[in-house]
DNA sequence: TTGAAAGCGTTACCAC
DNA sequence: GTGGTAACGCTTTCAA
C-alpha cells in the first residue's frame, strides 16, 4: 500500500491553482453540469452553439484539462489497462508488439499504463496495480500468481490477462508454447543428421520459465531416436562461453541449441575462437530470428516465433473486459518455425 | 480528451462490490476515520491496539485494496512520476538505468508510470499526462514543446524534466552531450591517422536528434586538421549497408563512426563481405559499449556513454518537486569515452 | 480514543 | 436548453 509523504510538499512562492471545470463555467458564464455537457459532446441534451463556443473559448484559456482521478472516480470505472513495466531489455519482436499492442488499445478508448513494479515483491504488486483500479491487466511472464489475480478481480478489474508459459488460476491465459520453440529446433537438428544435441540454459535470473519448457521441446522432439539431449548452463559472459568452449570437445556434442540468438552469438563466437568448425563440427541454432543472425558467419539458424498480433490481443482485451465469462480462458498461441540458413 | 464510454461496459451477471472503507469500518464495528487513521499509520492519533488488529483483519477478510484516485483527489496530489512508454526498443544500458531509476524512485516513495502514448500527436502527449496529474513527469528524448511542458505545470505537475539534445523552453533539462560522443570517436580516430572519416546517419525515424549532434561532434573535433567528414546515410537493413559497401572504395575513407554498435556490426559485416580488410583499410568505431562489440572480429572500438545514475536522476527529480525554482534548469549530462579495442 | 462531517473534481439525474 | 444537487471513496479537521 503506497504511503502518502508524512508532510506534503512545500508551496512554492506561488502556487497558481490548477483550473477545475467551476472555473471553466465561472469563465463561461454557465454551470459546471453544462460545461461537462460541453466537453464530453454528451449527445442526450442539446446546447446552443454560441453556448458550446464560449465554454470551449474558456477551457481554452485557462488551459483547462479534465481531471481523470475525478472523473474515474464518479464514472465508477477507469479505461486503464495496466502492464508491468519490463524490467529486462526488450528486443526489436517484443518492442514492435507492444507499440502495436498500445495502438490497438488506444483505437479501442484503452489508456495502456505500464507500472514500474521493480521492489515489489510478488503480491505486493498485484495489490499497487490494484490501486489504480484498472478495468484490465496484462502481464507478459510470470510474477502473477493466482493470489494477485484474485485481489485485482476484487478491486473490479474486469479482465486479468496473463501472457507466458503457464496457466494462472482464475486468470485469462495466453499460453506461450515455448516447448514448441525447442521441438522446432531439436527436430530440424535431428533431419540434419545430428545426434548429441546440447541445449545450452541461461543462468540469467527470470530465465529458467522458458529454457526450461524450451529443452522439453527438444528432448520430445529427440525422443525415441538415439540423440542425446545435454543440458549446458551458460552465463551471459564472454568467460562462460570461453570456459564452455574450452571442453567442447570433451561433450561429445554435434549440435546446439543456443536458447536464443544472442545465446547463440556469445556461444558461436566462443566455439570459433576454439576452433571448433560451424556448421561442420558443430551446428548451432538460435531463436528469435533478430538482424543479428544474418550478420553472423555462417548466417545463424534460427526459430524465428510468431506473437500474436497487438490487434488481436487487443481485441481479445476488450471483449474479455466486455464478457469475462464469455471468452475461454485459456488461448494456445506462439506459432514456432525453423528458420535454416547456414549454422546447421 | 479522453472519452468515456457512451455506455458502461455491461453489467455481468454477479458484480460483485469492490469493498471500499466503509465496508471495512462497518465489519470492524468502527468508523470510517478510524479505518483510515489505522491503515495509513496516522501517528497524530492513537489508535488502541485491539481495534487496530480489528480493523486490519477486517482488510484482509474483504480484500480491501485503497482507491488510488480517491485518495489522491482527496490529497490534491499525487506521488506519480509519469513517462512516456519508449516506443523503441531500448538497449540494455536504458533499461538498465531505467530499472534503477525506477528503484530509486520508489524508494522515495514515488510511482513511476509509463504512459502509452502512440498515435497522440505532439501536444495531445501532454494534455493525456496531465489528466493523471502526476507530480513529476520525466520525458525522454523530444517529443515534449514548450507548449506540453505549460500544459503539465498548469495542471499541477511540479517536475517538468526533459533528457534529450536540447533544452525545452520551461522544463528543466538534462542535456545529454550526444555531440561529445562524436567527438570522442573523431579525436580517436584523428589520433590513430585516419583522415577521410565517414559518419552514419541512420535513415530511421526519431534517430535524426541523435546523430545530427554526433556528426557535428566528428566534425568538431576534425576541425582545421585536414581531415574530412562524409556524411553516410544508411538504414537498418542489410541491403542498405551492402549498397554502401560496394561503392566504398570509390569513397576513399579510411575510417568510419558508425553511430552506434548495432549500425556498425550491420556496415562491419557488409565491408568485410566486401573484402575491405577492418581496420586496415578502414577503422570502425561504434557507440554504446554493447557485449555484441566485443563479441565481433575484430573486436569493435566504441564510445562508452555514461548516462546520469538513476540514483541521481530521482534525487534530482525529488528536488526539483519540493522546490522547481531551486534547482537549475539545465544540467549537463552524459559522458563519453572510446573504448578502443581492435576495429581501429 | 473515536465519530461526524466537509470537501476534493466530476458527471448524471431532475427540476426549471 | 440549462442549472442545482447528490454521489463516487477517501482523508482530515473538529467535537465528543
Amino acid at each position: 500500500m503506497v504511503q502518502l509523504p508524512k508532510q506534503p510538499v512545500p508551496s512554492s512562492p506561488a502556487p497558481p491553482a490548477v483550473p477545475t471545470s467551476a472555473d471553466v463555467a465561472r469563465l463561461a458564464g454557465v454551470s459546471r453540469a453544462t460545461v461537462s455537457y460541453v466537453l464530453n459532446n454528451t449527445r442526450a441534451v442539446r446546447i446552443s452553439e454560441p453556448t458550446r463556443r464560449r465554454v470551449h473559448e474558456a477551457a481554452e484559456e485557462l488551459g483547462y484539462v479534465p481531471h481523470a482521478a475525478a472523473r474515474s472516480l464518479r464514472a465508477g470505472h477507469s479505461r486503464m489497462v495496466l502492464m508491468p513495466a519490463p524490467n529486462v531489455p526488450v528486443g526489436a519482436l517484443y518492442s514492435q508488439f507492444l507499440n502495436e499492442l498500445q495502438w490497438a488499445l488506444s483505437r479501442l478508448d484503452y489508456t495502456v499504463v505500464q507500472y514500474g513494479s521493480i521492489g515489489l515483491q510478488g503480491d505486493e504488486a498485484a495489490r499497487a496495480w490494484a490501486e489504480l483500479r484498472p478495468v484490465a491487466v496484462l502481464v507478459p511472464g510470470a510474477g502473477l500468481g493466482p493470489q494477485g489475480v484474485h485481489v485485482l478481480k476484487r478491486s473490479g478489474a474486469r479482465a486479468v490477462l496473463t501472457l507466458g508459459p503457464e496457466r494462472v488460476e482464475g486468470a485469462h491465459t495466453l499460453l506461450l508454447d515455448h516447448d514448441g520453440v525447442g521441438h522446432s529446433a531439436g527436430a530440424h537438428l535431428l533431419a540434419r543428421g545430428r545426434r548429441g544435441v546440447g541445449v545450452v540454459l541461461p543462468l540469467e535470473d527470470g530465465l529458467a520459465l522458458y529454457s526450461r519448457p524450451r529443452l522439453e521441446g527438444v528432448r520430445r522432439a529427440l525422443r525415441g531416436t538415439g540423440a542425446a539431449v545435454t543440458e549446458l548452463p551458460l552465463a551471459y559472459e564472454e568467460e562462460s562461453a570461453a570456459r564452455l568452449a574450452a571442453r567442447w570437445r570433451s561433450l561429445c556434442l554435434d549440435a546446439v541449441f543456443a536458447y536464443n540468438d544472442e545465446y547463440a552469438m556469445l556461444l558461436m563466437r566462443a566455439l570459433q575462437d576454439e576452433g571448433v568448425d560451424v556448421p561442420g563440427e558443430t551446428a548451432v541454432v538460435g531463436a528469435d530470428d533478430l538482424m543479428l543472425g544474418r550478420l553472423l558467419r555462417p548466417r545463424l539458424s534460427t526459430v524465428h516465433i510468431e506473437l500474436p498480433s497487438g490487434r488481436e490481443l487487443a481485441e481479445l482485451v476488450d471483449r474479455v473486459v466486455r464478457d469475462p465469462a464469455g471468452v475461454p480462458e485459456v488461448h494456445q498461441v506462439l506459432g514456432a518455425r525453423i528458420v535454416h540458413r547456414e549454422s546447421s
